[in-house]
DNA sequence: TAGCGGGGAGAACGTTCGGTCTGAAACGCT
DNA sequence: AGCGTTTCAGACCGAACGTTCTCCCCGCTA
């Protein structure tokens, strides 16, 4: 137990109640899940939790650019491990259908927090949309590569049933919902395949 | 003031109470809303509150079944407008792209609900199930007459792009978000019409 | 060894939550 | 007139909310 000296600078307690309070808000919701039971499921007090955060508010910007990362790590992978973009982007669709299909899932965390925080000017709503925005971009780089003329709107498509699929995800049948997901952009990419190689011809 | 006689059966305020909390709901999410707010714009009282509603769980429940029965309405009447299935599927893709272009437009009640209510067994999430599984049939029910052999998949297709449409409807532009859906609704509708038609031949 | 400071512990703050209770006006009905 | 229901008005409850407070321990440097 000696042995903690230099990693304790990003404070262990912090990053003990970051990952707490990214796996309950998730599970369970924002606004219905307090900063009692967080700070009891990371074995933390009060005074610590708001040492590291200012507020409750803070922590949900955190969590979301928390989950933020990690999406765009597992993209950054999927696009990396593959040499063409139409490779790309069905990589990321399986990933997204591997996330569905997981035990536990509970939808877009993003989707769930825009949900609860309609105000278009608070901090959490606009992580939101920024991470909306950064997503539909990534898409229509890669779909530039595949469809050049008719990038914006493919990558928009795309986005629609990631949506769809991640909403209906834990309302649904998961298989079904992947089933439904992954046709769906299967035929999205050879549809505008298609039209690119028909008007480079 | 003396005209009011057979009306006040239903309750006047019963009613204010609940078209009340329809809008505030919607509009704001149901957890950040507490009782107090909803009594005090509709003008009235606690006691008053309770007596016609158990508890404000119940309250949400009736808040659902309202918007259930509103687009089962506006579903019921865009079919009825339309003689051939394939309109009726376009119709009703119209009137949710309609209600995306509405001002003040905040994403689906139903999924919007299921971010906040995640426990399969809350009345409030069965409610939810409840309601999609009607969309599902009754859009099942029209591919059939569109394309047999592939009216599920259809369907469900259909449903991930409205699911995807409702949720970027209020984070992304309305305009886009309602190009793409029409676009993938009329593709879908042409692509299962023809296949029908094909194997029909 | 003395002293300094950041991190942890936990009590306590005031507010708001959902929900109950009393009591008295205002109404329709027989 | 008399009854029953509905509504209003508001005090009240315990619990939970987000937040702040003081205290103390522990590892650092001098």
């Amino acid at each position: 137990m000696t042995r903690g000296a230099t990693e304790t600078r990003p404070s262990e307690a912090r990053q003990r109640l970051l990952s707490t309070a990214t796996q309950i808000f998730y599970a369970d919701g924002i606004h219905s899940v307090g900063v009692d039971r967080i700070i009891a499921d990371a074995k933390v007090t009060r005074a610590t939790f708001y040492r590291h955060f200012p507020s409750k508010d803070d922590l949900v910007v955190t969590y979301l650019q928390e989950v933020h990362q990690m999406e765009r790590a597992a993209f950054t992978a999927a696009i990396a491990a593959h040499s063409t973009a139409a490779d790309s982007l069905l990589a990321i669709a399986e990933a997204i259908a591997a996330n569905i299909r997981t035990a536990g899932f509970r939808g877009c965390a993003f989707l769930n927090a825009a949900a609860e925080f309609p105000d278009v000017n608070h901090p959490v709503h606009q992580q939101i949309i920024a991470h909306r925005q950064w997503f539909l971009d990534t898409l229509t780089t890669l779909m530039a590569q595949v469809a050049e003329d008719s990038s914006d709107a493919a990558a928009r498509h795309f986005v629609m049933l990631r949506d769809g699929a991640m909403a209906a995800g834990c309302l649904f049948d998961p298989a079904l919902v992947v089933d439904t997901f992954l046709r769906g952009v299967e035929g999205l990419v050879r549809i505008h395949g298609q039209r690119e190689s028909a008007s480079a011809a």
